[in-house]
DNA sequence: TTCGATGCAAATAGTTTGCATTCTA
DNA sequence: TAGAATGCAAACTATTTGCATCGAA
């Protein structure tokens, strides 16, 4: 399906209207791309996959409306090393980190619980709330360690 | 001191030498800076602090020679949310992660140590290699959780 | 009918690159 | 004295912003 199911949208529209904000086209656009391809996209990805269902959206409000559903808590983005930010919407559940290749670039995911027991060690012993989703973790993936350089 | 100690300079021109790279004067200037102030310096940080040693060295050598450095093993760099790379000498014995605050954007230091036991579970589940010295850790700080926005 | 959101264009931040020249080993 | 590294200028990538206009509620 190329339309995000109805019920996604009339939800956070109902949620964006609950704090004087409006559900736009470029908005229905972006989360339609976000729906539809459930990768790790970076704005440009974004922009053009937006481009295709609306080319009368523009870039600026690509960025604009990434960051307006970030505040909402429906998307959520990772900055990754030597490249831009990439985005993707929340996920229902449990959420997932993300394990990036400093070698090849790759972004993978793997489950937040992984790290629970080292955001209790952090709250407790730093002070510090560590922010699961957020967390991108570099090394080097599979291929990359059997095949160095 | 301003200067970093010569035995530290005198053993990294010799790693440079036996890969038939040359010690330079922008290149003591980016070590002296990082010896001098070590902090998580990003690039412009250092192109202050190497221009006050150095006025002749261009800000295109200071990204160059943090890169060689890396590549040496004597700098490291950490890509930090929604700001510039930061670089600092690595440390000497178990190395150190880094969390950022997402709201301040301040960086503390923990030690590596906490994410042994994730790295073994990465490693081995995941075949992912984990490096700790490259890992930032997004979340609030102390005062910012404390005094939200 | 209001004011939140947009399109556009231009600016900005951070970093990289081609090339002639310099200077280390 | 060979070729690694530099200075300079210019390009480049990712992202942000001011402002007049548009359109969702």
């Amino acid at each position: 399906m190329t339309v995000p199911a109805a019920p996604f949208l009339t939800e956070i529209r109902a949620r964006l209207n609950a704090r004087g904000e409006r559900m736009t086209r470029p908005r229905q656009a972006v989360l339609g791309v976000l729906a539809d391809d459930r990768r790790h996209l970076c704005a440009e990805d974004v922009v053009v996959g937006v481009a295709r269902r609306d080319p009368s959206v523009h870039r600026a409000s690509v960025y604009r409306t990434l960051d307006a559903l970030t505040h909402l808590g429906v998307v959520q983005h990772v900055h990754v090393s030597h490249g831009p930010t990439v985005y993707h919407l929340v996920d229902g559940d449990r959420g997932h980190l993300h394990l990036q290749c400093t070698s090849c670039g790759d972004i993978s995911d793997a489950p937040s619980a992984l790290l629970v027991a080292v955001a209790g060690e952090l709250d407790q012993s730093y002070d510090f709330s560590l922010d699961l989703g957020h967390v991108a973790l570099a090394g080097l993936c599979s291929s990359c360690r059997s095949a160095p350089r």
